[in-house]
DNA sequence: TTGTAAGCGTTATCAT
DNA sequence: ATGATAACGCTTACAA
């Protein structure tokens, strides 16, 4: 690799002037930049960013925890964050924990994952980050964050409860929100949830926005409408029956997965789903698109998620204060209109095939 | 950040001794190790490994450029990359080039995006990777590295045509073959493809391993029961007919998504798949298990080529010589058998529609 | 306008 | 067994 001392002597002149052309501090004539300009170019040389980082003790970079890569949210968020932090010439580097390949499903429940963690950012601080960004794999508390961090930390995805640690979460109240409105503008009045998990937030935030759009809709919240499920296709499928029995017009499943599985027993049922009933979903996963018919759901905000992570982050590197007083960002969710919710006309009734009351 | 000189005025050693130390090299006594290590530990010294860096020259970081993080074979490449380097600890620069953000399905028509890689490659460098794993997006000829890299580089997912540069790529051959052999022996004997767009090294590939297991299979090869498509769900179900007309007893469709529309034509024309007729995927697509019935088919070894990626380099890092003679590294395919596959009994007829010829 | 030299936090060589 | 010191490639006072 060419260094700055070669360059210095081919063109005979100092290291400082070649610094300086470089950096474009001023001071030089146009004849030696332009001669040292031109050997930089013949030579392909780039300044060695490991010595400018020892130097200056900057070193544009960011670090990137991501508890699982291959979780579905994942590669999103990540993107949002690149995008950002490529307008802004910053660089990443990357850890993946890989956690659910380590644990499955259950590392989240205690903090045994914990000194993983600590490992990663001791790395990552070693290599100079100036910030470091904690991607989770799913929403919930993040309490692995060690005590005064050395460099500025933003947890995406997940929350904090720490002022100074900001976290960049999903709006699911405002989606949930927003999506039973829609229900609701087309007609729809007594409507089901399958719920997810009861003691997730995702679940509670989702049901408090249906209980909103209720209200604003001048609709009684009947909580025997409201079922609580897996997450899984077969907890829709399973649920299904229950909602059908208390006869709504429409089912607001909490995740993609539920409403595949809803569409499984609706079909068995005999009914024509986005005719004799609304389904709708949450996530906006791949295959949502692809049911038939393909589902309206709302999609999580992952991207917008990642670039603003990035955003906060160098804010917080350039020392500009937040505009989230209590450090939480809530990011909208994107919705998306499909074929599965129909317009439902209270004249008209649907298929009945409840067992009565 | 505390540093090396600091641990020493604390301990009254020299920094060489600290150094020596932490690096285990001999000739200290047990005391001043003793003393030493503990005030490491206590005052929560990490070396700065910015200035090791510069100093011994050897970065333990790789670069990953990948074309694009959110195409659904990236995440699991990169957490294959990603697992073997931490084992070898190993850092990761990632460079996201969001191509298909950029340009859509067109960048690599031309090789308009070279300036991009070319930019991506210098910033990696400039950070002293050791090594960098360029990742495409979907397998393909890759001609846009650069000539004389300064550092040892290798593609995951494409193929270079430069020994000197090596690719990990699909097995897809030994992938169809097997698939196709699973096919013949469950009784099949007519089996129809639904090829991917004529022009791809897939489809070209994948057919071979069909001819293969034919031929292995004793059955005459005859091209009429192959018809191309354009990789999507829409082809999958245009194409079905075609088949169907040929009589066959079973489709393999060269991926996952054809496989769909394949699902979609066939349950219209009343098949019950896994019973009447048999259908088999190719990627192992999230969907595939979500299909009714779950799509038999084989999976992209995504994970295991990122994982070798990160194998040949560095073990070219480290200067021992590859085994891939002309530097090509094929990976084997996963095979997933579900339901979609029945046992085919030449006595019994299956419904047969066809036009009669 | 250009050059000299110190210093960033390490490791490595060579004395002691 | 321990320490002084040069060096890695760069930036930055300050001097010329």
């Amino acid at each position: 690799m060419v260094t700055i001392k070669e360059i210095a002597k081919i063109c005979e002149v100092s290291v400082a002037t070649v610094s300086n052309i470089i950096n474009d501090k001023g001071g030089v004539s146009d004849e030696t930049r332009a001669r040292v300009l031109k050997v930089i170019q013949e030579m392909n040389y780039t300044p060695n960013s490991v010595a400018k980082n020892l130097k200056t003790k900057n070193s544009r970079s960011i670090g990137v925890i991501a508890e699982d890569m291959t979780v579905f949210a994942l590669p999103d968020i990540i993107d949002g964050i690149t995008e950002y932090c490529e307008k802004e010439d910053y660089q990443i580097l990357l850890v993946n924990l890989r956690l659910y390949k380590k644990f499955e499903d259950t590392y989240y429940r205690d903090d045994s994952y914990g000194t993983i963690v600590h490992r990663g950012i001791r790395k990552l601080l070693s290599m100079q980050v100036e910030g470091i960004i904690y991607v989770a794999a799913h929403e919930r508390l993040i309490n692995v964050i060690p005590e005064r961090m050395a460099v500025p930390t933003v947890v995406a995805y997940g929350f904090t409860n720490r002022p100074e640690i900001p976290s960049i979460v999903v709006d699911d109240t405002k989606g949930a929100e927003q999506l039973v409105r829609y229900l609701i503008s087309q007609g729809h009045k007594k409507i089901g949830v399958i719920a997810g998990k009861k003691d997730s937030l995702h679940t509670q935030s989702r049901l408090e926005g249906y209980q909103r759009a209720l209200f604003s809709g001048n609709i009684l919240y009947d909580p025997n409408l409201v079922v609580y499920g897996e997450w899984d296709r077969a907890s829709g499928y399973r649920n299904t029956d229950i909602l059908i029995e208390k006869n709504v017009s429409a089912i607001f499943c909490m995740n993609d997965f539920m409403a595949g599985g809803t569409y499984d027993r609706l079909y068995e049922l005999g009914y024509q789903i986005g005719k004799d009933i609304a389904v709708a979903g949450f996530d906006n996963r791949e295959m949502a698109e692809f049911e038939k018919p393909p589902l309206t759901t709302m999609g999580l905000p992952l991207h917008d998620m990642g670039y603003r992570a990035s955003e906060v982050i160098i804010r917080l590197l350039e020392k500009e204060k937040m505009d989230a007083e209590d450090g939480i960002y809530y990011v909208d969710c994107n919705f998306f209109e499909r074929e599965s919710v129909n317009k439902f006309d209270t004249q008209t009734s649907h298929i009945d095939i409840s067992y009565a009351p």
